[in-house]
This record gives structure tokens, sequence and C-alpha cells, in this order.
DNA sequence: AACGTTACTGGTAACGTTTCCAAAATCATC
DNA sequence: GATGATTTTGGAAACGTTACCAGTAACGTT
């Protein structure tokens, strides 16, 4: 015999089916003896109960999956990494689902929801700008990280959100620049447009010029096919032939470095050619030469938001909510002032 | 009625369970017009099986698991999203566990296989050294990716593995800076000793030496307490405030990364006062400064290897495999002829 | 037209749990 | 020690599939 069954262990502890399912589920009508007699049957036999079973019953399974566009990137790595570490301490189990840019995260999710019964879902990453109509096709809670929301459609109790308020910290960039005498500004972002990350970003770069009464300048601003870094250097390549600029803003560390590439490469320095800031934080900043000045998201602390948030749904207790964390600013060598 | 079932589509398709069963798992058996009949009726109503109840008779669960030592390892990330890719494409569902570096990743595998039926195990980027003994424990094929088990313990035809030979590529790292002319080459490895991936490509590095007549010195090698770059940065200076070397061969690419921040960082220039070498090619290494010299593990091939040798396995043809890949030299820009 | 093949179909018993319900045991009260 | 209340128990019906088995329909063959 491979694996043992309840029954097993209902005859080998000389009780019942029923008696054993409640100890293993910690039902308190039953007898201390009987407690005891099966707990140790169980440890004895390493006994592990079927998941498959026992979801086949409770109607819906254990697990949370995690859609995250662009696992590469080294920002989500972290997140992912306490995310995992939280749902299973929440005695959860997570599958991770990788979308391409070019995948639709809510068929994505509604497919592996159907088949596998979800609790939840956590989103990674996207842009997730979906009508009510179209979010109806998840019928379970889920919470959106590094992603706000903040103009869609969809109405805020109908999902939670983890971020940070990304136009915010993109002025607060951007302002260091300023602050630091620069004018000519370029800003390095994505291409999807919309309601994305990179708009809510570009929109607070657009804010900061104009609250300083720096006049914009559409020939400074040049957007990548993609978060990738291949992409952001050929989109910087660009940007740099076209115009002059004492500072840029990225939308991305991972940018940020493709960008200080591309101008090592083309025998400019940083920061004394140019300045650079960015934001997301991830370790590498710190390796790449200069390091980078950056607004550090806090990612385990929005991980652990995310699960919390997910965790207390789905025990009924708690209602959607949408979170918006602080950035924190770590200084590289990377910004000079003019 | 929130979810359909079989036998739901069954009525509405006017034939049996049986049938909707057989067409769905494509047996050969059904008829053409029974066949459009269901298949129409799932499309409209866009069933999905109940994964739970399917995997109960099974008597397995469709999953195969992945257990890493170290997500945030670029390399590792990277591998990760070819392998949900193909694992997906097979057929299967992915699970994703993260282990630290003190976990045990058999225990692991072991805890989450009976819970979950799983249908088979990657291990991503661990020691693996146990006793057949121990192994025993796993009832399911499992492949190691990325770790050759070359002395271990391990029968060869219990498991299977895809990986660079370890010992050779580092030979071949080193040989290159030797034939550049250098004579004091140190290493940066990592701590764990015995049958680790750290001490193959530590093997491969004095015997480099051996062959090329260079005298080993133990003042030359240090070891870091993890693959993390930040125990690679102190690691690596220890090594510079010891002693004297015109040229560094690094365990792994991100290793390489976190000593040439410390160069820069004590004012020395790579490849003028200290050339550089390393294994893995992680996207990465394109975009430092100098661009690192490298030898790329074929990630994307690793991956699908893997999963096509596990895949192979549960569908009962083919045998425990033990694949070798070759690097691919990546000239960078970090190593200069002296 | 009777027969044997073959192609297809539907009924039903698993699979290993949980949960409901009723029965049994225990306890408290008079 | 009889009664009712309470705690603890076990039996059995789900849950939604698959796979076996028996049966029916269709088709040639003689």
């Amino acid at each position: 015999m491979t694996h043992l069954t309840i029954k097993d262990i209902a005859k080998l502890s000389g009780t019942s089916v029923s008696t054993v399912s409640r100890v293993l589920n910690n039902h308190p009508d039953v007898s201390e003896k009987a407690r005891a007699q099966v707990m140790e049957t169980v440890e004895q036999y390493r006994y592990v109960p079927n998941n498959s079973a026992r979801n086949l019953v409770i109607r819906e399974s254990d697990t949370i999956a995690v859609v995250v566009r662009g696992i590469a990137n080294p920002f989500f790595t972290r997140i992912i990494k306490t995310i995992e570490r939280a749902i299973y301490s929440e005695g959860y189990s997570m599958s991770l689902h990788q979308i391409g840019s070019s995948d639709d995260e809510l068929m994505t999710a509604a497919m592996v929801e159907r088949e596998k019964r979800l609790k939840g879902i956590i989103f990674l990453g996207g842009r997730f700008n979906y009508s009510p109509e179209d979010v109806a096709m998840l019928r379970i809670p889920f919470v959106c990280c590094t992603y706000s929301n903040t103009f869609g459609a969809l109405e805020r109790d109908r999902f939670s959100s983890v971020a940070i308020d990304d136009k915010r910290e993109a002025y607060r960039a951007v302002r260091l620049l300023l602050e630091r005498g620069h004018r000519r500004i370029a800003a390095l972002i994505e291409a999807e447009d919309g309601d994305s990350i990179s708009q809510l970003r570009y929109e607070g770069y657009q804010e900061a010029l104009a609250d300083a009464g720096v006049p914009f300048d559409p020939e400074l601003v040049e957007a990548a096919g993609s978060f990738e870094m291949e992409d952001a250097y050929s989109a910087m390549a660009r940007l740099q032939e076209r115009t002059r600029f004492t500072a840029l803003f990225a939308i991305s560390d991972a940018m940020a470095m493709a960008a200080m590439k591309l101008l090592f490469d083309r025998r400019l320095r940083v920061p004394e050619d140019c300045s650079l800031i960015a934001i997301d934080g991830i370790e590498l900043t710190n390796y790449c030469v200069p390091t980078l000045t950056t607004l550090e998201q806090p990612a385990d602390e929005m991980a652990l938001a995310c699960v919390k948030i997910l965790v207390s749904l789905l025990r009924g207790d708690g209602k959607n909510r949408h979170v918006f964390m602080e950035t924190r600013l770590r200084e590289g060598a990377s910004v000079r002032s003019v």
C-alpha cells in the first residue's frame, strides 16, 4: 500500500473515519483520549491527507494563484519569494503563473480558477484595466500588487490592491532632480498606454516639471517596448541620439541600468554627463557602477500586505482595501547637482 | 449554479456522463457526432473539469513541483520561466517551492509530495547529496537541474539530471585567463563544501592551474557565505585586502558582479587592474560596466531538457538520464591580456 | 435471416475526504 | 435510578470525476 487513507488510520487507531477527520481538522467535539489516539497513529505512520479528496468535498482548493507579468523582473522575484513564504505559513498553497506581455491576465486567471477552484489570486505587475463585466468572471477575491487602478473603471470595493502611489513617487523622484538644479530632464518610460504603471509615473514626471515651471518637451520622452532591459537599451539609444539632457528619470531600476549601460557605451559618464534616478530599489542597484539613486519600494512589506489582505478576505473578516506604501529614497552616486 | 459538472454537460448535450468524459479525455471510441455535440456544449458553457475530482480517481495530481534554492538568482528565474511554459504546454501544472539555504530540499519535496500526490519534481540549484535511503522517501521521478551529482552516493539510475560539467567549464574559464597571460589568478567561491557546484568549479580552477604549471596558492581563494551578492562582496573585500592578483575567477556571474563593485569601490579598474571571468551568462552581465566575460549556460535548453526528461519518465517511455550541456563563451570586456 | 464482429454507449462502482444525522455514552439533576 | 441535557461517536451520503463492464446498434458475411 503506497498511500494510507483516512480509513486505515481509523482502523489502526481503533476509531472511526469521522473521528479521524474531526481530529485532523481540529474540531472541538472530540474527546481528549480519541484525539491523542489518532494523533499518535497519524504521526507514527506519517499519514498526510489526500488533498484532492478534501478539495473535492470542500468544493474548492487551498490554492492561491500568483499571476505575474514578467517573472524575470528582479523586483517581482523578491516579492514572489516573500509571498510564497507567507502563503505557506498561512496554510495555503501557491501556484505561480507567468504571463507574457501579450497574454491576458484575466483570461489566464479565469481559466486557472475554473480548473483548480482557486481560493484567491494575487496579480503582480499587470495592468488590470478591466471592466466590471470582465471581472465578473472572477468569482473569488483578488489583490493587485504594484498596481493601484487609480483611475480605472473597476469599482474599488470589488478588489484589493497594494501599491505605491506611482504618480506621487515619480513626482518625488523628478523633483529631486529639479532640486539638484537639473532642467533638461529626460524620461524613459514604457510603451503601454492607458492606465498603466508607466503612465502613472509618467504623469508624475510631467506634473513635477509643471510645478517647477519647466516647460514640457516631448522630445525628452522615449518609450521602450517593454520593461525588459533590451528594449530599454534601444529606447535610450533613440533618446540619446535625438536630444541632449543633464538628467534622466527612468520608470524602473532595470531600465535605468540599461540606460546607464548605453551611456557608458557612448562614452558618457554618470553622473557627470547625465544624472540618473529611478524607482524600485532592487538589490542590483547597489552593485552597478555608479550605484543608482532610487526610490525603494518596500517589497517585503508589500508582499506581506497582499497575503494578509487576501487571507482576511478568505476568512470572511476584512473588506477589500487599497493600501498605499511609501518608498524610501536610497541615494546612490548617480545624481549630481548642477 | 456556480460550477457546471460533467453531469450537466451530459444532460445539455443529450448524452451520457461516460461519453462526455471520453470526449474530454480524447478517447478514440466515440462517434464524430457525439464528439461534436459534446464539444459544442463544452465550448458554449465554458465548462472546465474539476481537477480535484479527476486527480482523486486518477490517484495522483497533474502537478510537477519545482523546488528551488535561491529564487532570487537571476539564472534560476530564467530557467523557471521556461520550465513553467514547458510544463503547462505538456498539460501539467506547476507548483513552485522556494527553500532557504538552511532548509532541506528533500524534506520539503517529500512533504509536498505526500500532500499533493505530485507527479514529479524538478530540483533547481540544490546540493542534493542524499543517501539512497533518504531518497527512497521520494517515490516519484525527479530531475536535478544545474546539479550533476558527479561523485554522489546516489545511484545514477535513480534520478535524472541536467547540468553543465561544472568542473570542466570552470577549467575552461580559468584556462582562458591563463592563455591571456595571467598567473596570479584568484578564485571567489562559495562556502558549501562537499559535493557542491562551488566545489566542482573550484576543482576545475585548481586543475587548470596545475595543468598550466602554476603553483596553487590558498591565499588566492576566498569563500563567500552564500551565492548572494552581499556575501560575495564581503568575501571579495577580504580577498582583496589579503593579497594581489591580476585576474579573478568567480563561480557565478552574480558573485562576479559583486566583486566588480568592490574593485570599483577600491578604485581598481576592470580589466586594467584585475580581469574578471565567471560562469552563468545571466542577462545582466551585458549591462554591467564593463560587460562581463562569462561562460553562458544554455538556460532555456536546460529547462526544456528537464521537462522533457521528466515527462518521458512520467509517460513510461524513457529512462533516467544525465544530460550535460555545453556552455558558450560570451566575451565581454572584463578580461585583458597581460 | 441468422450470425459474428466491431463501434459506440450508458450505468455504476470506485477514488478519499467532509459533514450531516442519528445513536450512544456520559454527565448533571432531581 | 430515572430523566433530560450534553458530549462524543459512527454510519452514510455527498463531492465530480474516470474506468470498467455490459449492453445496444450498425455492419458485413455466409
